[in-house]
DNA sequence: AAATTCCCCAACCGCACGATA
DNA sequence: ATATCGTGCGGTTGGGGAATT
């Protein structure tokens, strides 16, 4: 049930993702460290651009900024790891504000928040490749879900807030996951991905329905049935359906394609409103 | 030992926003 | 009212070292 228009994005994403470029890096050397500490120590902090210009440094504003506030700053506990109170300060933040980084790094004096995102962003990856569900420790998982009644963190990114994909966040009940597509994409494939066979190439949806149904699944071990519900939806976003057809053809799709309805964790028609939207936001196949 | 793949993290990009002219 | 500039932010990329084949 997983489309093979869905399979065809993934591969382009990848493809794009591997696009030949010419490098546009350039790491910092010692000397230009040197300098642009020396320049602030003389100018004192102020206009970026200005110090981009005058210090001597073939470095934009923006760059030596950035040096300066990630690398150079003094207080910085650089090359240190986050310790165990600090990485309990990051998921709970995170669990509340989502991806702020620069809101997460305020509560914790010598880090910055290119650091704390690329360690939530390492964190997550491994999540996912391990098929942890939730990205955060039990202990801050149980301050979000009330004893099993949903009482959701808030998402950030408040003009989304109505948008499926929020929506989907409810669905999942899940403690708390990014209020971007991606995210729950993320969330909502990882059984698929985690196919051994192949990274890409999702579980067909009988197999999916099988492990559904069946309570020693290996899905089940990953997913609880409520959550197995609504990786139908999922399916049926990425599907090859049109949405230009009327509800009926819809109800049709769906019975053809082997569903019923009492089975389903919505009524088809909000299941088709979810997938107009969700088509929407992530443009068409 | 060499080639390849994986992984981390520093550096970059585009965009949004507020201040100012 | 609007154009420009400076700054800050979150997402993404790619260099390079480590691990694996």
């Amino acid at each position: 049930m997983i489309s093979s228009s869905w399979n065809a994005k993934l591969r382009l994403m990848e493809a794009s993702r591997k696009g030949k470029g010419i490098s546009r890096k350039r790491s910092w050397r010692s000397e230009e460290d040197e300098t642009l500490i020396k320049y602030i120590k003389i100018n004192g902090l102020g206009n970026w651009n200005l110090v981009g210009k005058n210090s001597g440094l073939s470095r934009d504003g923006k760059s030596c900024r950035l040096r300066w506030l990630n690398h150079l700053q003094p207080g910085l506990k650089k090359n240190l790891p986050f310790s165990e109170k600090e990485k309990l300060v990051i998921f709970s933040e995170h669990a509340v504000l989502g991806n702020k980084w620069s809101d997460i790094a305020r509560q914790l004096p010598g880090r910055t928040d290119n650091e704390i995102k690329n360690f939530m962003n390492i964190h997550k990856k491994k999540c996912l490749k391990n098929g942890v569900i939730s990205i955060y420790p039990p202990e801050i998982s149980m301050k979000y879900t009330d004893n099993g009644t949903t009482e959701l963190p808030k998402i950030a990114s408040s003009g989304e807030h109505d948008s499926v994909v929020h929506q989907l966040v409810e669905l999942m009940d899940l403690p708390s996951i990014q209020n971007t597509e991606k995210d729950v994409i993320d969330i909502l494939f990882s059984p698929y991905l985690h196919n051994p066979q192949s990274s890409f190439e999702l579980l067909p949806q009988p197999q999916l329905a099988a492990a559904h149904q069946s309570s020693n699944a290996s899905l089940n071990n990953v997913l609880s049935p409520e959550q197995c519900s609504n990786l139908l939806i999922a399916d049926l976003l990425y599907s090859d359906y049109s949405m230009d057809t009327d509800l009926d053809s819809w109800l049709q799709f769906i019975s053809n394609s082997g569903w019923e309805e009492t089975s389903l964790p919505l009524q088809p028609r909000l299941l088709r409103e979810y997938t107009a939207s969700a088509s929407r936001i992530l443009g068409p196949n």
